[in-house]
DNA sequence: TGTTTTCCTTGATAAATATTAAGGTTTTCT
DNA sequence: AGAAAACCTTAATATTTATCAAGGAAAACA
């Protein structure tokens, strides 16, 4: 059962099979109660997660107290944390957004297997990528969008995770102004903009998307 | 005096020296004059490039045609671009800023030599790890500050980068407000604020800085 | 040198977004 | 069940930022 989800991980594929159980024996596993820290934005922290079970996020704290999600980190995910390749202190924290079950290795175990098998390497200049794609998605929307446009973007993503057309209600204002750049208050509005517009419905416990084209068309910038 | 730059270049230095003259044997020579692009945003681009001369621009496009410059890429700098590891388009354009010679080395070339010298693989890891870096600085600024502590930073920035306190004007209001997403018009009325604020000095040619304390203070968020 | 073009500056106005405040609802806890 | 806490909603207001417009300065050009 843990081994299944490990080893459909993308980043170990290039591992034979029996040092992915190596790799498994040296995990510590660390279990998370929803809200708890992982690693902490400014600390050093050279560490690889694998989220077994559960789901981690991204967040980045600014001076005032503010909070921005950068992204989150579903189950059979890995995270190769900054300081791993270059010592510095980690530029976001690491948060549980509900109970979670990780593996962590540190610095020493992990570049003892990349040194045996430089073949992995190349698969974390691929995710590496991937999360700079992620950021310049980010960017994109910071720079060129209106809030309107970063909400109905968020919108659509949390729609095709899902079935159908029907959003589960599973995030606070908070949470998703803190990942728009905005504030509840005018998250808030906008959705019942929307609402007015016949772009979508809310109700207490889900947001159902009626109107997926126009929705589309407000995400544009 | 083109091998010296380049065996000041980060990324190469963990191969032995009669390859890197190998390397550079095999680079094609680019001469790009000002404005021109070496790579457009949306193709697929799998290249590796030594800016010999001159510098660079990563800048982002928008559908509705504004600009977001990220930032700039100076003289002895190798850049990997984002098609090189996972074969997908450009999230960005490159630009010349000014006239500029650029080595440019194709996929084929570089994986011969990747996989001949998997050291160099950790260096490249460092690198994009150091561009996630600023990808987070960037979303920082427009996650968290107003516009004016954005040009601040910036202002600060451009000042670290040359002698004492003095800003040569090399740059357009435009381009200032292509990296600090706003506006010309904004970003002008800010430097006369700050001005008026007995912060800086401005002359047609350059800024001054005048009080540099109050001008970080204007950076925070 | 005169002309065109680009760039800078400022004002007036409009739009987007943030903030403050307050009341209502739902959930959690005891 | 009752109380407390967290969350949602709406309005009024303030602030920030964008846009439009127009005149002037500097630079490029022929």
């Amino acid at each position: 059962m843990e081994r299944s989800t490990f080893h459909q991980a993308d980043i170990f594929k290039n591992l034979p099979e029996h040092e992915r159980i190596n790799l498994l024996k040296e995990a510590r596993v660390r279990n998370l109660s929803k809200g708890e820290y992982l690693a902490h934005q400014e600390d050093i922290w050279p560490y690889v997660v694998f989220i077994k079970k559960g789901q981690l996020r991204w967040i980045m704290l600014s001076t005032s107290g503010k909070e921005h999600l950068l992204f989150n980190l579903e189950s059979p995910e890995v995270f190769w944390a900054h300081s791993i390749f270059d010592g510095n202190p980690m530029p976001a924290s690491l948060v549980a957004a509900k109970k979670t079950t990780a593996l962590i290795w540190n610095q020493e175990t992990i570049l003892s297997y990349l040194r045996r098998y430089p073949d992995v390497m190349w698969e974390i200049t691929r995710k590496l990528t991937g999360i700079m794609r992620q950021a310049r998605e980010i960017i994109y929307g910071l720079a060129f969008k209106p809030v309107a446009g970063r909400l109905a973007t968020l919108l659509i993503q949390q729609c095709a995770d899902s079935t159908g057309t029907s959003i589960e209600r599973n995030f606070t204002l908070v949470e998703l102004a803190s990942t728009v750049a905005s504030s509840p208050e005018v998250v808030c509005r906008l959705l019942y903009q929307f609402q007015e517009d016949g772009i979508l419905e809310i109700t207490r416990a889900s947001i159902n998307i009626n109107n997926m084209e126009a929705l589309e068309n407000a995400k544009k910038d």
